[in-house]
DNA sequence: CCTTGCCTTCAAGTGAACTTTAAGGGTTAC
DNA sequence: GTAACCCTTAAAGTTCACTTGAAGGCAAGG
């Protein structure tokens, strides 16, 4: 498959492609006798890997490190083990943060026919809320 | 307080503020007679709502929209509402990314002691471990 | 043979979200 | 009075993650 195609499949630009390819984050992608790029599916599975990764928000240095990592053929050593750990509870803590917002979001919306004049109220109750849960 | 305090309290730099106070993300801030900000704790609020969002992943334009929103004193249209219901569906969507992420690097941990020459398996078992959570 | 449409590399450009710099003002401490 | 810190605005600079442009190669179609 040509890069083309694999773009409209990913949905990823061509360029983007290249672009991750350049950047380590995914494999060295095989050419045709011409030079061109003939992206298979485990190339695919990478592409969507990144682009999964990227909208939760992992920066391309850490993902690059971590993907590095993943595919390392040498044995996994404890700092290797520990950056891993690290990429997790950033993970973690980003997830936290968007169910928070979300639960802010729904909480909106659920009141959203209600008149309510003091916003400030509704962020405070959602504060001690959230603070509640924190504490339990 | 002042903004360094402020800064000090929220972990966000001054210059940070200053800008979020003119993007519309946090309301205008009080003034002393000399012209200096005086944060209170609403506005300490304000930002720390902001760093949760921005961390979470929300870009700062749809953040000042949903914010505006938040702080309409105007009716509430079924306008807002969609724009409120968008931003929950791009922000659930990212949640689940994250959480898929979050599956993959602690089946990664799980397995960290364990030899493990292929890359592509574990890549493939836990594919097939998303596709059958999303099928079910 | 030349246009269309794919591809290549390399370099420069872009938008977002800040950060840094420049130029200056107010208040307290020596 | 001048140095040390705080503050102000406005503008320019930086970083990241791409996107776009330039210049060219290969293969099919009219």
């Amino acid at each position: 498959m040509n890069i083309k195609e694999a773009s409209q499949q990913t949905g990823v630009s061509s360029a983007a492609i290249r672009y991750y390819e350049k950047e380590g984050l995914i494999p060295a992608i095989d050419r045709t006798e011409v030079g061109n790029r003939d992206i298979d599916n485990r190339i695919l599975r990478r592409i969507r890997f990144v682009t999964q990764m990227r909208s939760a928000g992992m920066s391309i240095e850490n993902l690059r490190r971590y993907i590095q990592l993943f595919d390392a053929q040498e044995d996994n050593t404890k700092e290797q083990r520990a950056l891993l750990q690290e990429q997790l509870a950033v993970m973690e803590e980003k997830r936290d943060d968007l169910q928070a917002a979300i639960d802010h979001l729904n909480y909106k919306l659920a009141h959203f026919d209600d008149h309510m004049a003091s916003t400030e109220a509704e962020l405070r109750a959602l504060e001690a809320q959230h603070q509640s849960e924190r504490d339990s």
